[in-house]
DNA sequence: TATCTTATTGCAATTCAATATCAAGTAAAA
DNA sequence: TTTTACTTGATATTGAATTGCAATAAGATA
């Protein structure tokens, strides 16, 4: 999808869903479709300062996280949530459960999978380690809410 | 491995390492080591603070990064780092460069994986989506740093 | 076009996780 | 015991993100 046609997403997404298209909206979201990077809310906030410098960090902030719940946008890292630890060292993955965030062992053998090398531009990257993170509703949520 | 080793461990580690070990160490290993569940260095802290009324949660936390680093706990969650946003819609993973900390949309197809149910034990839990995240050193740093 | 409705903004204060500073305390080696 | 270097507790501080609220403005309606 190229710029126009992502800005012509947040288009019919805010008349869709009755949001109003502000300068500041549009600003925000045209760095992010104009970046090769992936970025944070501060570095949207600083890139766009420069044009609208009575911008407010909360507005960043706020409508980054609106475009994620409209499907605008993808994140990545989990905000918010503090560190957690394990005794458990031996080589296992998780289960992160969407319901309760309560987290879960597991152990996968054959962990397998193709890099697209044309489309994932890592050129010769060192690829050391590969976690995988499984999400989904464990069986006290399925019993208790399912 | 069970508490009497790991606790073995944390002896010996903290010997090799000439780290001293204190009663708050110990206590907080061994809220650690003794719960099936992944703690957040708070909810170690307010476990830890029942019998140490006087413990700071500095040196929880201390603590806690000081057992990440000498292999004593594995930590899941980049705490500290903000959430990165991204225009990618596109069905994708992520290879983060642990040295430069940046990070590549990667395409892989053919992600498969074999469930230990035996050790892991999930359930019956409903698993939707896995997310596949790579780690190494990108071609840039490889590059200019070796 | 004027008016109205309601989403949105900017600001400031606040939360929350985590880290830094530093004097005082204490394990453990000598 | 004495010494030394690691640790602690208290406090201040950082950085990311959120919240409350009055003022503002987008877009619908008349």
């Amino acid at each position: 999808m190229n710029k126009e046609e992502k800005l012509q997403k947040l288009v019919d997404i805010s008349r869709e869903k009755g949001l109003k298209l502000t300068p500041q909206r549009m600003a925000i979201f045209r760095i992010l479709s104009e970046s090769d990077k992936h970025l944070t809310a501060d570095e949207v906030y600083q890139k766009a300062r420069k044009d609208y410098p009575m911008l407010s960090a909360a507005t960043v902030y706020r409508n980054m996280e609106q475009m994620v719940s409209s499907g605008l946008l993808s994140n990545l890292g989990r905000s918010g949530a503090a560190m957690k630890y394990d005794t458990n060292l031996e080589e296992h993955h998780h289960f992160i459960c969407s319901h309760c965030g309560k987290v879960y062992d597991v152990y996968l053998s054959k962990v397998t999978y193709e890099l697209d090398m044309e489309k994932s531009r890592l050129g010769d990257a060192k690829i050391d380690v590969s976690e995988l993170y499984l999400y989904g509703v464990c069986e006290d949520c399925l019993n208790n809410y399912g």
